[in-house]
DNA sequence: CCAATATATAACCTTTAAGTAATATAACCT
DNA sequence: AGGTTATATTACTTAAAGGTTATATATTGG
């Protein structure tokens, strides 16, 4: 009955870097929370938070296999975040041939950098 | 010469729901500040920062224009989420078959309920 | 140059996230 | 039953996110 976790939940949990660890060593096979644990440099109730989060937006399931709860990874979030970055698809493909270009300018500009600055085209992050 | 933003900083981006708006909007075409914070019951302020998100996270480019200073999506960053995602396929491919599994039981759930009720499939978030 | 417009920054508040240590629960094993 | 192992929960701290208002900066047009 569980409504499908909302794409804010999916990309709040997949913006931590351990949670993305988690879920890559996940793709090994389903893990204890022991196992995903042991190559973080962090407590056991802090990886049980970052399951939870990740179990909240769908991205893993968990079992009970006597007193573990093995993880599993669930691809149908993730198929779900695919779907929506598809509806970008057709505006970033018009846009690589822009990107390209820019690429070419970017080149140029390695190459003659103080002409390009010369012409007042500074541009930071 | 910025480095390529961390998928820390583009699923963090991508996780607010307003600016998942502003990149829809965008979709539609470049767009000012002012145009960008129309639809939202928010302050001026408000929708700078969220923009700040976007283009710190490489998710959008501005450009100038007198005194405006016109937004563009940016593709590649959503394009190094689709290659991150990409890793996972095989893995929720595999998960596909089981998936399916559960929506034939969920369609038939919603005719059954009750007989399903019965066979004690309780299965919650 | 001055006023107006568009956007950015500063200072602040409130809520949430990520971590901790300590303790509780749950399932197994003998 | 009772000890052991695996995981969850609680209470707490710190830091970051998202919003506010007020103010500053930058660019244009007259």
């Amino acid at each position: 009955m569980s409504a499908a976790p909302s794409l804010d939940a999916i990309f709040a949990a997949l913006a931590d870097p351990t949670r993305r660890a988690i879920l890559a060593r996940l793709l090994e096979g389903d893990a204890t929370v022991m196992d995903l644990a042991e190559p973080f440099a962090m407590s056991q109730p802090a990886i049980s938070k970052h399951l939870r989060v990740l179990e909240t937006a769908g991205l893993i399931s968990r079992g009970r296999d006597g007193t573990r709860r093995p993880c599993r990874i669930e691809g149908a979030a993730l198929a779900r975040v695919q779907r929506w970055i598809e509806d970008y698809r057709a505006v970033w493909d018009a846009n690589f041939a822009r990107l390209d270009g820019v690429l070419e300018t970017m080149k140029r500009e390695r190459r003659h950098n103080v002409a390009q600055r010369r012409a007042g085209k500074g541009q930071e992050s």
